[in-house]
DNA sequence: GGTCCTACTTGATCTGGGTCAAGGTCCATC
DNA sequence: GATGGACCTTGACCCAGATCAAGTAGGACC
């Protein structure tokens, strides 16, 4: 389960926990009380973290790899209804178990905290019950900006939405800007994207064709992707050209 | 656009921020604060309350009535992406501006705080931040859980799940439990439940016929429905029996 | 080099729900 | 009690995307 960490303290510095929650404003006596009881989980792709319905005793953040969060219906139809990138935040304090399923996309690393001892130093640290708060609103946005891709959104436009979210956090992760082409590799595989567009994977595989087809996006093997022109994508995805995608 | 209380000290305790927020943990004098800074606003059926991108100065919660949140793309499409009932909360402690327009659906009465003061009064008394995360919490809930049925289910089934959302929720409020049948009126037009579940309204017209043809609901005019047997209806929503719908 | 497997692509066909169009029902207003 | 309008229903037809099915590409392992 829990493991040692494999990260050098400067590669750490990507848990949100540590850098985003416990910020410039706080004392550092309360960034080391949380590096104490830190530890790190990994895990292997397409391994289940938690169950749906099962508790969940820790709260924690990704580190490297990405997570989804998954609803399945008893006849197997199944809606992913959150993806967790670099740096996004796992957990509910104060609920007890877990509403979906959380996977490991890909090879996934956690930098993790304890639920209880968490939830203690949230009590007595109002910078991180706010920032909590922060964060949550901006999952709140992103799923209700992913309501409307699901409801009235193309399948070509849902795909262009995607492609349009994982470009722009690729950018801002390598501290690129969006102005030239963007270059990444697709961390989804077709059902996956299909699971997150309410799409079936055929769909979404004569999709990405046609958006390659009309030059959109360039495809390297079936991963790799290059966006020559971000704005273009975004208009494909039906977004005001200033876009306010969240995830 | 302010307006004089218009109801008596009793219907107001419908408001979340003061028997939610402010429970039996909490000191009087944090209630009685709260009791000064709020006023109330009415609004009519059809009225838009904010728009989106417009400057949010105030939060607030539903006392009587129903509002919604839509999201707009530039040709018109919209897509609801939130349903507020009596006592939902609606504002964004931190964030300045609305991510989407707030509809009154039905004449609709709130209760206000304006912001600034709310915030101050946020972060002095951690109960009031702690149950605010609580109802982000549900939100988001209630979100991820929309996008299972926008995702995934078929036309049938998305108007089952509205129902039920709704039937639930009368039955909760009026303190009636789910075993007998349920009675309500649709406090919603063909066009804003389409609206909701990304179908046309042509769409959830038949759907509604079908559903009462096959005897799981009753109709009475347009918009007084009973639901006979909840459990029925359920299942027809493809919920497991138990069903974990927020709203 | 072969063979197996997983991930993906592409084609042919079907269908749920969209679109367009023509009523119907219930009020409010005169 | 006629007129108008908002809201809803129903029918006919169509199409985007689902379904079913066959085939390809590339990596791992022998």
């Amino acid at each position: 389960m829990s493991s040692q960490p494999q990260l050098s303290h400067s590669e750490c510095s990507d848990c949100p926990i540590r850098h985003r929650a416990v910020c410039a404003r706080c004392e550092p006596q309360e960034l080391g009380e949380l590096e104490v009881i830190k530890y790190y989980r990994s895990f292997e792709a397409g391994q289940t973290i938690i169950w749906s319905g099962d508790q969940m005793n820790f709260v924690g953040s990704v580190v490297s790899g990405i997570a989804s969060l998954t609803q399945t219906m008893e006849d197997g139809r199944t809606q992913m209804v959150g993806l967790l990138l670099p740096s996004d935040f796992v957990g509910r304090p104060g609920r007890e178990n877990a509403p979906y399923d959380v996977v490991a996309t890909t090879d996934l690393v956690m930098c993790c905290f304890r639920k209880k001892p968490f939830e203690d130093l949230m009590a007595r640290t109002p910078h991180i019950a706010h920032r909590l708060l922060e964060m949550t609103l901006d999952e709140l946005d992103a799923a209700r900006e992913w309501m409307l891709v699901l409801g009235r959104k193309t399948a070509r436009e849902k795909i262009a939405s995607l492609l349009s979210i994982i470009a722009r956090r690729d950018a801002s992760l390598t501290k690129r800007g969006l102005s030239g082409p963007i270059v990444f590799d697709l961390p989804l595989t077709r059902e996956a994207m299909a699971d997150y567009l309410g799409l079936t994977l055929e769909t979404v595989s004569r999709q990405i064709s046609a958006l390659k087809k009309d030059g959109v996006i360039h495809l390297e093997g079936k991963r790799h992707v290059t966006v020559p022109d971000m704005g273009r994508l975004m208009e494909e995805a039906g977004d005001d050209a200033d876009g306010g995608f969240l995830v």
